[in-house]
DNA sequence: TGACTTTATCGGTATTTGCCGATAAATCAG
DNA sequence: CTGATTTATCGGCAAATACCGATAAAGTCA
């Protein structure tokens, strides 16, 4: 998942999304300078990690954020961070 | 930062860290099946993203965790699951 | 059915990454 | 100074990644 996150093209997919509810592939290729290929590829993999869910509607298939996604990475790293702090004693 | 996390090697060095205050490459060697110099290249990549901190003594480097690192993240990651479930309604 | 829209996948190429062994650099002990 | 220890860096190679254009697949609508 943090490979996942981990490209600039995928985060930016990722802030897209949550400031518009969802998505086709389409629309987010407007605004992007890659091929519509690649934006494909890349909701692939961010799928693939579980960062997205994705819905067909029509010929079109609809990517949203897995709502679970930040909820479980918060979690993550407030315990490292607890680790980490604690650690320092 | 992110995809420097996002590697098996290397956030096995992070737990290893977090659990163990601070260490030098060569007691990461041991336990870790790969060599020296992959190990201290891994070691180079956290420490260029701001994960890890390095001091030296004498003729080792010692690398702990950078303790801003996970609350940095962990902020980051809460505003974006704010921002998620926001989005939702 | 046939034209059109949208997306996923395939083939190919260039770049990046990961890994290693060898070597250099720095420090310490004797 | 010499030899030992530790780490970083270099050169090279194999594998993975990123990207594209072209094409296939699936759905819509007249």
């Amino acid at each position: 998942m943090l490979k996942a996150l981990g490209h600039p093209v995928r985060i930016k997919v990722v802030n897209h999304l949550l400031a518009r509810e969802c998505c086709c592939c389409g629309d987010l290729c407007d605004g992007f300078e890659h091929s519509q290929s690649t934006i494909s590829q890349h909701l692939g993999v961010l799928k693939d990690a579980g960062v997205l869910t994705a819905e067909k509607d029509g010929t079109r298939m609809l990517y949203s954020i897995d709502p679970s996604t930040f909820s479980f990475l918060e979690t993550v790293f407030a315990d490292m961070n607890q680790m980490a702090k604690g650690r320092g004693r």
